[in-house]
DNA sequence: CACTTTAGTTAGTATTCACTCACTTACTAA
DNA sequence: TTAGTAAGTGAGTGAATACTAACTAAAGTG
């Protein structure tokens, strides 16, 4: 069935990140990518130039699902500790709605052969960091978080967290629910932190 | 020159570590191997089967190294607050001395390829999380860690510590020095569990 | 020195990959 | 209705890839 240019780059960048999810990044070639789609090889070739340009528009998609993530996160939340928790869990949602985030962060496409992609990654993973920070300030301007720790150092750990936690799961059998071991750890990072209560 | 078979093997599973370094796990094909080892490619086929088997002998490599790293942490150091340091510091090193470990951890070759190879690296990861651990009862047990922290989880959010770093330090320009910034954000959270001074 | 072992070579094969090109067919606007 | 446009096809290409087979020569060993 024919379908029209931005339908079909939207089917192709979905079934991308499904194929990195359930072969490897790398393994996704464009001939897997047509026979999910349902069209030839070529025809992939007349919705992106070049796999490279395939990846970045993957890239496009992925920053536009986690910005929004964040956002609507961060919308109803309110005290400080809260909206970290709400940040956190909505990381952890979106990895595990698209498992393929932390294979695609070190496979060779973004290391070795996109630069553009590996660009995309790396800014979203600084803006995660400065979201977390903005909100270690506040917690600790209301006194809910100890003070004498540098946010910035705070966030790190944060950020450390759920990568440790990815790689994890990522690594095993995926056996746990991340969004309920990592805010389990999230609880005892924050006691520790000075945060009193559930 | 001709080396004997020993020698060669060990040879190429150096280069191979290089190489996934400097080119990335899954372009470490054999005839690149061969290019820099100096030989022909079907000569790298005399001392390895396959190349899976190349790959399972790197994990071999591997795995020696940081279990004799952990060791060598250890038999030094002594208050169990000193002792995780080392531990930590130890493993910053290793991933220092070989970059390409944590691309490793997401590689094609590991994750759908070589189930070998990705068994050897979740043992050494549980490894170093329970001598992690080990350490951590022994702080708690001489009151100079916080008790009411399960000992499981600290060593959770040390591993966490180690990996979120080395990915931060992965995907930028490897631009700060990892033992230094690991053990700095080691202290950091120590005096979160408790530590008392430097 | 003769003889055996074995590291190494040359020259392949089958397969997979990204990408191309000449062509065709479905949709759409005049 | 028809002409133009854009999605899709079929058949291919050259470059890599892991791996093989037949042969050569260097390094021990009696």
């Amino acid at each position: 069935m024919r379908k029209s240019a931005d339908l079909r780059k939207a089917q192709i960048v979905a079934v991308i990140l499904d194929l990195a999810d359930r072969i490897g990044p790398d393994r996704v070639t464009t001939g897997a990518v047509a026979a999910e789609v349902g069209v030839t090889q070529a025809a992939i070739f007349r919705h992106f130039p070049t796999k490279a340009e395939m990846w970045v528009a993957v890239a496009d998609h992925i920053a536009g699902l986690l910005t929004a993530a964040w956002a609507e996160a961060l919308k109803e939340a309110n005290p400080p500790v809260d909206r970290l928790k709400a940040l956190v869990g909505a990381q952890l949602d979106q990895i595990t709605a698209h498992p393929a985030l932390p294979m695609l962060l070190f496979s060779r496409e973004l290391n070795v052969e996109n630069a553009a992609l590996r660009a995309a990654f790396r800014d979203r993973l600084a803006a995660l960091h400065g979201l977390l920070m903005q909100e270690v300030i506040a917690g600790q301007r209301d006194n809910a978080l100890l003070k004498d720790v540098a946010a910035g150092d705070v966030a790190v750990l944060l950020t450390s967290l759920i990568q440790g936690l990815a790689i994890r799961w990522s690594l095993g059998a995926r056996d746990f629910v991340l969004r309920d071991e990592g805010l389990r750890l999230l609880a005892v990072q924050l006691r520790l932190l000075g945060v009193r209560g559930g």
